[in-house]
DNA sequence: GAGCTTACTTATTAGTTAGTAAGTAGTATA
DNA sequence: TATACTACTTACTAACTAATAAGTAAGCTC
């Protein structure tokens, strides 16, 4: 039922247990190749204790998006962030992309759910897009303030670029988990290479 | 068995029509979203017929990936392609995605499988690598061909580019997805606009 | 200490999954 | 006309799927 955890008890420690498992299992392996059982026995339950935190996989995938809503909202708003110039906050972008490299090639969360898009609860359709406007439109900003200072340079409209850098950074890490993390290296390279003012 | 079907008789045509109605699955659905009774239903058929013609799901994924790698052979040695200048045949590449997206915004192969990838079989894991490294190859010669001829233009590597541009032709599919085709002509949109000499 | 809540477990259901074995109608071959 | 092969179907298995209902041990509240 909550979508929102509660902040007391063991409840909320067993909510985050559970989400941070899913998502693992979600970004390792897709959606539709994680199971209840999957989570249960990780966690040493059954999976009727998981049906408990969160009644359906709906709810459960739904939760999962909405929590990652809401760390992009805060990670945005953090002043290590915002404060930054726009070339810095570009950075502290690819950043975040480097630690999932890291993370045994995990893909993001929009590359994980993409391909899998047609067969996903309703709400979790719902989450992704407004997951992926409010980035869009984040570094479409970050973008535009990066050219009028002459730190960053692309051709375009700043949302044309963030779009593209978006998902140029998504695929990314599809290669990497496919090949290795060379591939990802080169394209981030070249990301770089273009949009950085020496 | 025939992981490269006959080519006499009825038994190719159902080959054909069970390859042709799992690739549709697979891009639209996911490959851990799509069984052999989908299959089935929709060809008039039990599903026990589909295992006769590809015992395991493993082999039916792993003739789909091959498959996909014969067209691409074929494709990029055509005439109509081979002897197109540089700038054309990044076109013809953008025709094949466009296509895509017209066919209710389908996603590529690559952009299909690499999520749920740890949870493929072997073979079609080395498959999908092979499509992978051959497409990027052809168009790094292309990019290193047409920069040459000043028909394009871009910095760093051909190779890097070549990578770049692919995963952002995969990943735009996956945007038109989630959003609709609007995303995806902004990101063609600025491929072309960075890419092509005015 | 009676009653309620929390966080589970056990047991079960109905449906789906990949996969197999055995049988069969139709066709080709000799 | 016997034989064999092709392309299936029927019938089945074992495992897994999400989900539900009922029960329970521990803790909290009054």
């Amino acid at each position: 039922m909550p979508l929102q955890p509660p902040a007391n008890s063991a409840l909320a420690d067993t909510h985050a247990r559970i989400l941070d498992l899913a998502e693992n299992l979600l970004l390792e392996r897709g959606f539709n190749a994680f199971s209840y059982q999957h989570i249960a026995r990780a966690l040493g339950l059954k999976p009727a204790a998981i049906h408990y935190h969160y009644p359906s996989k709906d709810d459960l995938g739904t939760a999962l998006v909405a929590r990652q809503l809401r760390r992009l909202r805060k990670w945005r708003d953090l002043p290590r962030v915002a404060d930054l110039p726009p070339a810095g906050q570009f950075e502290a972008l690819l950043a975040v992309y480097d630690n999932h490299v890291q993370h045994e090639c995990r893909v993001c969360l929009f590359g994980a759910l993409a391909a899998d898009y047609r067969t996903l609860p309703a709400t979790m359709q719902a989450e992704l897009r407004t997951f992926n406007r409010e980035m869009t439109e984040w570094l479409a900003q970050v973008l535009a303030v990066g050219r009028a200072t002459a730190s960053l340079r692309f051709v375009g409209s700043p949302a044309a670029k963030a779009a593209q850098v978006l998902i140029t950074l998504a695929g990314a890490l599809q290669v990497a988990r496919v090949h290795n993390e060379t591939p990802y290296r080169v394209i981030i390279g070249q990301l770089r290479l273009e949009l950085l003012v020496a």
